[in-house]
DNA sequence: GGCTGTTCGTTTGACCTCAAACCATTTGGA
DNA sequence: TCCAAATGGTTTGAGGTCAAACGAACAGCC
């Protein structure tokens, strides 16, 4: 086969989902926790001291609101968060890390995905600018307008939960 | 900031995967179907007019045994599957598309990702390697060995279901 | 003061996920 | 023959996901 098929790219994709995912489980299963309870004790905890709202968090999790309540309330209940409403606008619910919870980050799988950007660092400087610059190439393609209303599927699997990011700005 | 940091790699890889899990729910609403019922029962589809046992179509779907029952059961529900013992081996459920079934899938959002291997395939040859290239390179840095026994957490979220592809070798 | 619209969270309902426990049935010996 | 192990599926339990419906509480305007 002289071409290297399109769907090759595919392939590709998929097999860095699944490893990703693999990969996730791996942690929560490490933590006693579950990824996306991880990831909302992580971001409460970057919130700093004073604690944050649900909704700040919101958008660091990646989830929508009912999901985010159903897993706040369970940390809740194994004391790793704390939950009190905000005496100034009683809408909102301020989160806390529970001394529980603070321990639980504090021996938690590391900063996450620490490995892969360490082998990535490690590259030379050209090399990780070739491997980004055809990562926005596909990306482009893949957010490009009309997408929507046309179908990919990608992987082979439904990759369920389970795969999470930090999405916090390693170079500040 | 001069040097590309590793970092936005994650961050390319992370709209990657959202790119294809927002995709791939558009495409569950479009077809009555969720993702993974969609993925069944092509997968029935593909096996012909004989049926096909449940646990022969375990792999293509990509989910556990528990789950595909589920879905199965969802789909003869809906009247879109209809399951029966094999007389045989009286373990074994034999799954066949219904009229209804066939109709559904005819009419389904086409063989999936098409577009986006559209505009692979119009890519030059050699950009198509390059990106397949960096792709391989990336799976290599993450399948190796010891990921397993540290932390990567990509993406801002967890993007459960939808997430799903083609098996199926389009080069056949 | 009182109404309306917005915002914040929670609840509800339907699905999906997995692991583990559990039937049924078949197979392989003893 | 009869029992044990293997096999194929289903059930159960705990989570997670979303959209949509809701209830509180705040904000603005009359």
């Amino acid at each position: 086969m002289p071409a290297p098929p399109a769907y090759a790219v595919l392939i590709a994709i998929r097999r860095i989902v699944r490893a990703v995912s693999l990969h996730s489980r791996h942690l929560g299963r490490a933590s006693g926790l579950t990824v996306p309870q991880l990831l909302t004790l992580k971001a409460v905890g970057d919130a700093g001291p004073d604690g944050t709202t649900a909704s700040a968090i919101l958008d660091a999790v990646g989830v929508s609101p009912g999901t985010l309540s159903g897993i706040v309330q369970r940390l809740v209940d194994a004391g790793q968060l704390a939950r009190a409403r905000d005496p100034r606008d009683r809408r909102r619910v301020v989160l806390r890390l529970s001394d529980t919870g603070r321990a639980t980050l504090d021996d938690a799988p590391r900063p996450l995905q620490e490995r892969f950007l360490e082998r990535l660092s490690a590259l030379p400087d050209s090399e990780r600018d070739a491997l980004l610059d055809a990562l926005e190439r596909i990306v482009d393609m893949m957010e490009a307008g009309d997408l929507d209303a046309s179908p990919i599927l990608i992987s082979d699997a439904v990759l369920s939960h389970a795969i999470a990011a930090e999405t916090d700005d390693p170079a500040d």
